[in-house]
DNA sequence: GTCTATACTCTGATAGAC
DNA sequence: GTCTATCAGAGTATAGAC
C-alpha cells in the first residue's frame, strides 16, 4: 500500500518552512514537522540526512525570498538613491512582517560564509549601495547601511527600551547613512 | 551538618553570570548550574522561584555592566561628540567582548519594557547623543545610532556574508550617524 | 537548606519488520 | 518508504525524608 510515496523532499523543505514561519525555529522538530506531514518523525530520515542538513536549507531559502523582496522593491524606483531607499524599507519590512525567517537568516551557522544563497544576496546589496553611493565597491558603505538595517530590525522586534515606537529614528539614520548621494550633481 | 547554608542567593545569581559568560545562556540549566555550585539542582528552588526569575535577574546584570561601561568611557573624553564617539566603541567592544551577556540584553523578556536597568541604560545613550547632537530630548537620533551599534555588533558576530572583517564600514557609519555636530560652531 | 527520588515532557536519531 | 519500538539524552520542577 504504501508505494506511492506520501511525501517527497521537496514536500518535506517546504512544510518545513510554512513551519518556521509560523513556529519560528523551535517549533521546527522532526516530530513535529513530521506530524504536520502526516508521517512518523522517523520516516523523515529517508528525505534528509538530519534537522541540520534541514535548517541549512532553509536558511538558503530565506536569503533567496529575503533576495528577491529586495530585488522586486528595487525594480519599482529609479535606480541609484531612490530605489536604494526602497530596499532599505523592503529590508526592515521583510523582517517585520517574516521575523522568524529572517531571524534565521542570522543565525550563525557553519559552513554558509561564503555560501550561494547568502553571497548572491550580500552582492546584491553592495551592487545597490555602490550605485547610489558612486563609489566602485562600496564594501563600507554597504556594512554600515546593512547594520543599521539590521539592527533597527532587531530592536524594534525585542521591543526594546525606552523606544515609543520606532518614531522618526529610521528615517533619520537612513538619511544620515545616505548622505554622499546629496553633494552629487547639483 | 548542612545548617550553615552551602550557597546563598546572591551566589547563585553571581555563578549564573559566571556560567552565562562561559556557556551562553543555553548553558545555564539548573542542572549545570547546581552542579558548578556544588549542589543539586532541587536546591536551587529554595533560592530562586524558577529559572526563568533567574534570567530576568541575569539580564538586569548584563543591563547595569554594558552602561557601566559605557559611562567609563564617556567619562575617559571631553563631554559632548568625543565622548560620545567613545561610547559607541565602547559599545562594540562590549558585544565583542562579553558576547553571551550583551546577546540576553537583547533577548526579549516579558516585563522588562521599561524595567529598571533597561531603563537606566537607554537614558543614559539618550543624554549623550542629545548632548551631542545638541538636541535637547533627541530620541530619533538615539534610535538610529543604537540600531547601527547593535546591528554592527550582530553582524560581526554572526561573520555574515562577504564581510571581510568589518573594515571602514563602521566609522563610515558612525561618521555619517554623528554628522549633526560637524556644523556646530565652525 | 539540602538531599534522594521521581514525574514529566521534550529532543534527535537508529534498528529492523513490513 | 513508512512503520513500530526504542535508545539515550536533555530539560524543569515537585514531594518528602533528614
Amino acid at each position: 500500500m504504501p508505494y506511492p510515496a506520501k511525501i517527497s523532499t521537496a514536500e518535506v523543505r517546504e512544510t518545513a518552512l510554512r513551519l518556521l514561519e509560523a513556529q519560528g525555529i523551535e517549533g521546527v522538530s522532526m516530530r513535529s514537522l513530521a506530524e504536520v506531514l502526516g508521517v512518523r518523525a522517523s520516516s523523515l530520515y529517508r528525505h534528509i540526512a538530519h534537522r541540520e542538513a534541514l535548517l541549512t536549507l532553509l536558511s538558503e531559502d530565506a536569503a533567496s525570498q529575503l533576495r528577491e523582496a529586495l530585488v522586486a522593491a528595487a525594480a519599482s524606483r529609479q535606480a541609484g538613491r531612490p530605489a536604494l531607499e526602497a530596499v532599505a524599507l523592503a529590508f526592515v519590512t521583510f523582517a517585520r512582517t517574516r521575523p522568524h525567517l529572517y531571524a534565521l537568516l542570522h543565525t550563525p551557522r557553519p559552513p554558509e560564509v561564503g555560501a550561494g544563497e547568502g553571497r548572491r544576496l550580500w552582492q546584491f546589496i553592495l551592487a545597490q549601495v555602490s550605485l547610489a553611493s558612486g563609489q566602485p565597491d562600496d564594501t563600507a558603505g554597504t556594512v554600515a547601511l546593512w547594520a543599521f538595517l539590521h539592527g533597527f530590525a532587531q530592536l524594534e522586534r525585542s521591543g526594546l527600551y525606552g523606544l515609543s515606537g520606532p518614531g522618526a529614528g529610521f528615517e533619520r539614520g537612513l538619511a544620515a547613512l545616505l548622505s554622499w548621494q546629496e553633494p552629487a550633481d547639483t
